[in-house]
DNA sequence: TGATTTGATTGATTTATATCAATCAAATCG
DNA sequence: CGATTTGATTGATATAAATCAATCAAATCA
């Protein structure tokens, strides 16, 4: 964990964002307070439970934030994929991380206080309106997390953890895992035995081909099919 | 479903929630604009996937908010009790609902047009700053779910939900429940008949009284063991 | 470079929970 | 008021997926 200064906040505002909201003196001042981590993979970026101080935005690599349960297996909410900030929603409640972030790649983060934030939020509406969008979106996607982890079996379950991993975070196929069994077991809600044993049948079925980490989704609208009947 | 009206805004104003942040301007114009209805029980408030043009207020009566999925059980994600509010995270995204809302008992709700309400959050920065910790509390309500119906199994999972409906919703000890054995299976995440064995077993072992729909917790420190270990 | 740890894979077995099927009680209806 | 529907309950059975246990391959280490 190193701390580098990446070049500016303005090229980030470009990509349309929460931060399209703030004023060219809004931004400058977030600029000037924001400080840029380097993680190795593997580091934890924020610990669940531990005081939640700064937003967190990736700006390279790549990030799992998921839940702990003790003496139990973890639930991998989601991955985090640069430029996208992570939204945590204790920053507005009691101040505390209700997940945890680890790099699952090297990984490059901004961090910006919270307290900056939210003073950004009291004096600028639009900036607040659009980091209300951000966590009703999150919301929504939760939603589709419990109703399919109680109506779907494995095979559907990995259906939608395949979807997600191909739409959302490597966004080419075929595409190159760089996280482990495990993680994709805690994506999809199942032991890391039985995402392996539906990894397998998938590909026996000619679903996915997969060698090691290189997987490539074959037959797609099947894939979208499992995924819909569970 | 008839309208009627509610004595005022005010009153609701007085507890202390979201709507505290408007000034008496501010209030009297939701005052005006807002309509007040009663549903009769089983009655839809708003259904999944329709428009979402109105942020509803429940001011009597007990509402269930569910997500439902095509030929399979629904998930109840939660009750609401008067007075509360139905935080609908599609009304900032895609202007439709992402659960449906129907009453379990006589309710009564007051509709307020979602433009109005999204009209104040952009003038009153506190207005939409109170709604953020609103919809934060949800979120974190969801993550314990998620983790619940992946890391539980039936017995931890009936605790919480029995936990829940103690602390959150009938708020005393005995309480008659007003909600079927399928809507407790639904917010437990289970089958009917699960639902009932599990609340057999609880009974047997002198946790719960069970005659009918009243129920009375008698081993609270148990519940919680069972909630906690799952 | 051989030893050791770590992650992936496969098979055998167990178990939690759903499903299926029937009965019962209560509520609603004609 | 008997008939019928609806919700609750119980038992028997099936099955999905976890657990347990071993092997294998790859990576790391001394």
């Amino acid at each position: 964990m190193e701390k580098v200064l990446e070049s500016s906040c303005l090229a980030c505002k470009t990509r349309s964002d929460i931060f399209s909201a703030l004023n060219e003196k809004e931004i400058a001042g977030v600029d000037c307070e924001r400080v840029s981590v380097v993680y190795k993979p593997g580091e934890i970026i924020f610990k669940q439970g531990a005081p939640c101080n700064s937003f967190v935005c990736i700006t390279s690599g790549l990030v799992k934030l998921y839940l702990e349960h003790d003496n139990s297996n973890n639930v991998i909410l989601g991955l985090v994929r640069p430029v996208n900030y992570i939204f945590e929603p204790g920053a507005f409640v009691d101040n505390r991380h209700h997940f945890s972030a680890v790099s699952c790649e090297e990984t490059t983060a901004c961090l910006i206080d919270n307290k900056l934030m939210q003073e950004l939020m009291a004096k600028n509406s639009l900036f607040a309106t659009e980091y209300i969008k951000k966590i009703s979106e999150q919301a929504i996607e939760l939603y589709g997390r419990i109703s399919g982890c109680n109506q779907k079996q494995v095979f559907g379950r990995m259906a939608d953890a395949l979807l997600y991993l191909n739409n959302r975070i490597y966004k080419e196929n075929p595409f190159k895992l760089s996280i482990s069994r495990q993680d994709i077991a805690d994506l999809s809600g199942m032991t890391k035995e039985s995402s392996i044993r539906v990894l397998k049948k998938f590909k026996e079925d000619g679903i996915i081909s997969l060698e090691g980490n290189n997987l490539e989704i074959i037959n797609l609208p099947m894939l979208e099919a499992i995924s819909r009947n569970g």
